[in-house]
DNA sequence: TTTTGAAGTCTCTCC
DNA sequence: GACTTCAAAA
């Protein structure tokens, strides 16, 4: 409490001598801003529209707290990205002063693994716990399928992936697996009790092998909270106020943690807009929106509606956009922003042309002075960039692509990223199947014989090498021997140690991947890549926790080591990942049933009205241009065309139509119809191949 | 028991 | 068009 008032006074300084009349750090916020900045004491929830300065708020709000004597490290904030986090803070720094640096900010996993490090021991958790990401999670699953059998007396008996989803929904959403195999599975009904032994077996085996999942990073904190009423007390104790972003993208379980958190009438501000929710897929729910006047007791409700993003052209297609959709705070978002144009949609005859004038246009706006960073596209799924990218690359527009882990989950870096695993965690199974299952002469059969030698061994670190192999494997049992010996030999205090381990792992790795690639060039890439992240991790274990917590988002991250990247860059993004982000030029591209709704939603309403929200969030990025794009013909190159009749999307039916100006392509680049009259010297083909092989 | 080749499946969003 | 699963060969 002590130090609250010195940096009040330090920001006083540092306003005078900057000019007269400073301005208080809450002018320039409207009304409701402000009182959403000061509101104090009790639960607040602002409902915030897109564009409406969210951000903002919250920054000042948190400058708000610091500068009433709240201690910056007794503030958490708890955001969607790690990103979101950071951005926040230093502008909050700006407001403040360095003391906001303290305040604690992260992800809601990432928060959860802090304390799970700090208080897991005392619960009966080892702090040196390995994090298993979706995919790991999904092979633990197998295992546990196939070692219980259930799977071959049951013909259709639910994927790995389906297992894996379906824990997941049951631990974020609490509803019980019966509920949720009738309402999504009711093909899988009868195996009720065969999932649940699955599950009971993939439970054991990562409280054996020392592995974390995603969900079990939330559950265990709201166990923590909720089923030890010492340890619940003391983590609720370490902060005054917690604030959270896109509340309307939590679940049931992190509304629970919440509660624990900070009690029914706590010190807790959340911001979202239900308009914008679009992670059901993970257990997200408005209703913690909807419902949080019933769940914090006293609790404040403040609208934002004036919009500062948008032009009023743009906002006006987009009101039009998500007033179809049945939303429950009703808000009218409107600007100051008049003039400027109507946002278009752009009638393409196919998907090249679609591209060519995406291309053309960025060109164009670049000429006229828009900086590449400063525009974007965006897209339903990250398949659908493809075409752009090539002919971007061709055209020699630097790109950055946003969403998709797609690095982190080719199969050659978690291959990398599993030899790390099991020197930092010699239990995980997962990592050590991957591995094994990797060497030429180990089979299924093998594997499981040698983790369970291992596990006999109780997972001695040399338990490995004691592992008398069949004939075949040995030439592979020793070289894999070797390199752990080796690994494990090297000084932990090497610089740049991570990176120096991931080097040892492809002496070996290397020559494995070009076996196996025709043309292994671009996965040595992502592995030099790899290394090139690594080296700013200070520990193996640091690594591993980062990769796994808060994945670069972007190629540029990676390329960057995590640093800032000045260089001016379009943005390739999903919707998704777009989220909390803006441009002065938006294209939103692919705008076609099928696609955007996504074909596998339509038919469910509640699904079709969340792709419709994404479209929503994708198209309020947009500050002042904003196009939209569809192909006309699809031509079946892709499935979701099969379910489609090449139509505009649903989403811009005529009223919001209306607000937009229509453009179709000319046909004048279009390729004239194929010559088919014969030319008069015929060639013969055969005669010419028979020529060249002497056939 | 492992490897290989062929048939078959399903295509997303992310911590 | 990439990845998984299944069946047969080594």
């Amino acid at each position: 409490m002590a130090d609250a008032p010195r940096v009040y006074r330090q920001r006083e300084r540092q306003v005078d001598a900057r000019a007269e009349g400073a301005p208080d750090h809450l002018d320039g916020l409207n009304d409701e801003q402000r009182l959403a900045a000061t509101a104090s004491g009790a639960p607040l929830l602002i409902v915030a529209g897109a564009g409406t300065g969210k951000t903002r708020t919250l920054v000042h709000r948190v400058a708000h707290l610091i500068e009433t004597g709240v201690r910056p490290e007794r503030i958490l904030l708890l955001t969607y990205t790690r990103r979101a986090a950071q951005e926040m803070l230093s502008r909050a720094e700006r407001l403040v002063g360095s003391a906001s640096r303290s305040v604690q900010g992260g992800t809601f996993h990432a928060t959860a693994n802090r304390l799970l490090r700090r208080f897991g021991p005392a619960a009966g958790l080892p702090g040196d716990f390995t994090i298993m990401d979706q995919g790991d999670a999904e092979d633990l699953m197998q295992i546990a399928r196939a070692t219980l059998g259930v799977a071959q007396r049951n013909k259709r008996f639910p994927k790995k992936e389906t297992l894996q989803y379906l824990y997941s929904r049951h631990v974020n959403t609490e509803r019980s697996l019966d509920a949720l195999l009738h309402d999504e599975f009711p093909a899988f009904v009868d195996w009720q009790k065969d999932i649940e032994r699955v599950w009971g077996d993939y439970t054991r085996r990562k409280a054996e092998r020392n592995l974390v999942d995603y969900d079990d990073l939330l559950l265990f904190w709201a166990l923590m909270l909720d089923q030890s009423p010492e340890l619940g007390a003391r983590i609720a104790s370490m902060h005054d106020h917690v604030l959270v972003d896109e509340y309307q993208d939590t679940n049931a379980l992190q509304s629970r943690i919440l509660r624990g958190l900070c009690g029914a009438n706590g010190r807790l501000t959340v911001v979202g807009d239900d308009a914008q929710s679009v992670y059901s897929f993970r257990g997200a729910t408005v209703r913690n929106m909807l419902d949080f006047p019933a769940q914090f007791t006293g609790a404040r409700v403040v609208t934002l509606e004036r919009n500062y993003r948008s032009t009023a052209p743009i906002l006006d297609c987009t009101n039009a956009l998500i007033s179809r959709a049945s939303e429950r705070y009703s808000k009218r978002l409107w600007t100051a922003r008049t003039g400027g144009e109507k946002p278009w949609l752009v009638a393409a005859r196919d998907e090249s042309q679609q591209t060519r004038f995406v291309a053309d246009r960025i060109l164009e706006l670049h000429e006229e002075g828009v900086p590449l960073r400063e525009m974007a596209v965006l897209f339903r799924a990250g398949y659908m960039s493809a075409d752009l990218e090539i002919e971007l690359a061709r055209r020699k527009i630097p790109f950055d692509k946003w969403g998709g882990l797609r690095f982190l989950e080719a199969a050659h870096v978690k291959d990398v990223l599993a030899f790390l695993r099991i020197l930092e965690n010699p239990r995980d199974e997962v990592s050590w199947y991957r591995i094994l299952l990797l060497m030429p002469g180990i089979g299924e059969t093998t594997a499981r014989a040698a983790i369970e030698t291992m596990a006999q061994l109780a997972w001695d670190s040399g338990a490995f090498g004691r592992y008398a192999p069949p004939p075949r494997a040995r030439p592979a049992h020793d070289a894999l021997v070797a390199l752990l010996e080796a690994m494990r030999n090297a000084t932990p205090t090497d610089y740049a140690q991570v990176s120096a381990d991931i080097a040892r792992v492809r002496t070996m790795y290397d020559e494995l991947l070009r076996d196996k690639y025709d043309r292994p060039e671009p996965r040595l890439a992502d592995l030099d890549q790899l290394q090139v992240i690594a080296a700013g991790y200070p520990s193996r274990l640091e690594f591993l926790n980062a990769i796994a917590l808060e994945p670069p988002q972007g190629t540029q991250d990676l390329a960057a080591g995590g640093a800032d990247q000045e260089d001016d860059v379009l943005v390739l993004s999903t919707a998704h990942s777009a989220k909390g982000r803006e441009w002065d030029v938006v294209f939103v591209i692919w705008a076609v049933d099928g696609f955007f709704p996504l074909a596998r939603a339509i038919g469910d309403d509640d699904q079709v009205d969340e792709e419709r929200r994404l479209m929503y969030v994708a198209m309020t990025r947009a500050r002042n241009h904003l196009f939209v794009t569809y192909p006309i013909h699809t031509y079946g190159t892709r499935r979701g065309a099969d379910y489609t009749m090449d139509q505009l999307s649903r989403f811009l039916d005529r009223g919001v139509r209306e607000t937009m100006e229509r453009v179709a392509l000319g046909d004048n680049d279009a390729t004239a119809p194929p010559d088919t009259s014969p030319p008069a010297q015929p060639v013969d083909l055969r005669a010419l191949l028979r020529g060249r092989f002497n056939a």
